[in-house]
DNA sequence: CCAGACGTTGTT
DNA sequence: GTCTGG
DNA sequence: CCAGACGTTGTT
DNA sequence: GTCTGG
C-alpha cells in the first residue's frame, strides 16, 4: 500500500534536517496516523522550489482541473507505480517534470495472516525522518497535489505486505537531490527507482487495528504503540535489516 | 473513428 | 490533453 | 485459510 | 485439480 503515514516530528527538526523552510508554516501539522482517503495534508518538496509546502494526497493530473472532486471520486491516485509512469497518461508529465520529495517518518502496511489483516507500523531505525519519491502538480501557488511511487517489494516488505507486494519508495538519503534534480531524462529516473531505495535499517512491529475503523480518532500518538503480532512468523519489534 | 478512460490496493 | 479499446 | 474462479471479446 | 483473491 501506502495508504496511511505519519510525520511526528517538530516543524524545527523538519527544517534542520532538510534544510529548507516551510513555506506555509500556519498549514503544518503532525500526524502519527495520516490516512490517504482523509483529508489531512501531506507535505512536500516540490522541484525548483526548495520550500516545503502543503499537498494535498492523490495526484490531479492537469486535465482534471476542472473538477478534481469529480477525478478523486472515479480514481485513486494516493500511489504511483514506478513501472508505469511515464507511459500513463495521469502521470507522465509529472514523471518528467514534477517530481517531489515526500516527507514522513514511517507508514503503515498491511499484513495478512488466515484470512485477518494487522497493520504494521514501518519506521526507520532511530525513527529518523526520511522522503518518499513523489510526483506533483500545483494545484495553486501554495497548494500541490501528489502521489507516492510504489516499488516491488524486497525482502523484507514482502514478509509484512505479503498480499500485494509492494512498497513506498523510501529514498536513501544520498539521493534525495538527485530526485528532484529539473534535468533527468526518463533512463537516470528509472534507475533511481531502481536503486534508490534506503539502505538504512528498518524497524517495523504491528499496531492496532483500530487504524482501519471509521469514527475512531487515530491520528493520535498512542496509535504508535505496539501490539500483539496475530502472525506468530513474524514478530514485532525488532529491528529489520536487509 | 469516437467514446471513454486516465488508478491502486485498505481495513470492519 | 492524450491514449486505448471497442 | 477457504471460497471461488478457471475466459475472451467489437455491437446496438 | 489448482491457482487466485479476499
Amino acid at each position: 500500500m501506502c495508504y496511511a503515514t505519519s510525520l511526528t516530528k517538530s516543524k524545527k527538526e523538519i527544517e534542520e534536517t532538510f534544510k529548507r523552510d516551510f513555506a506555509v508554516p500556519l498549514e503544518y501539522q503532525k500526524h502519527y496516523h495520516l490516512n490517504g482517503f482523509g483529508s489531512g495534508m501531506l507535505h512536500i518538496i516540490p522541484m525548483e522550489t526548495d520550500r516545503i509546502y502543503p499537498s494535498n494526497w492523490g495526484l490531479i493530473p492537469e486535465y482534471a482541473f476542472e473538477d478534481p472532486a469529480g477525478f478523486k471520486a472515479d480514481y485513486n491516485t494516493l500511489n504511483a507505480r514506478s513501472e508505469s509512469i511515464f507511459s500513463s497518461r495521469t502521470y507522465k508529465k509529472s514523471a518528467a517534470e514534477s517530481r517531489c520529495l515526500i516527507l514522513a517518518d514511517g507508514f503503515y502496511e498491511p499484513h495478512h495472516y488466515k484470512s485477518k489483516s494487522q497493520p504494521y507500523y514501518c519506521k526507520l531505525e532511530g525513527h529518523k525522518l526520511f522522503a518518499f519519491a513523489g510526483l506533483y502538480t500545483a494545484l495553486d501557488d501554495e497548494l500541490y497535489s501528489a502521489s507516492i511511487i510504489t516499488v516491488p517489494a524486497n525482502e523484507l516488505f514482502e514478509q509484512i505486505h505479503n498480499k500485494k507486494k509492494r512498497m513506498p519508495l523510501v529514498l536513501d538519503d544520498q539521493f534525495l537531490n538527485n530526485w528532484i534534480e529539473p534535468d533527468l531524462n526518463q533512463k537516470q529516473v528509472e534507475e533511481l527507482m531502481r536503486v534508490g531505495f534506503t539502505t538504512t535499517p528498518f524497524e517495523t512491529y504491528p499496531v492496532s487495528n483500530a487504524i482501519y475503523q471509521r469514527g475512531v480518532e487515530t491520528d493520535v500518538p498512542e496509535i504508535l504503540k505496539p501490539v500483539e503480532p496475530i502472525d506468530p512468523a513474524l514478530g514485532g519489534g525488532e529491528l529489520t535489516l536487509f
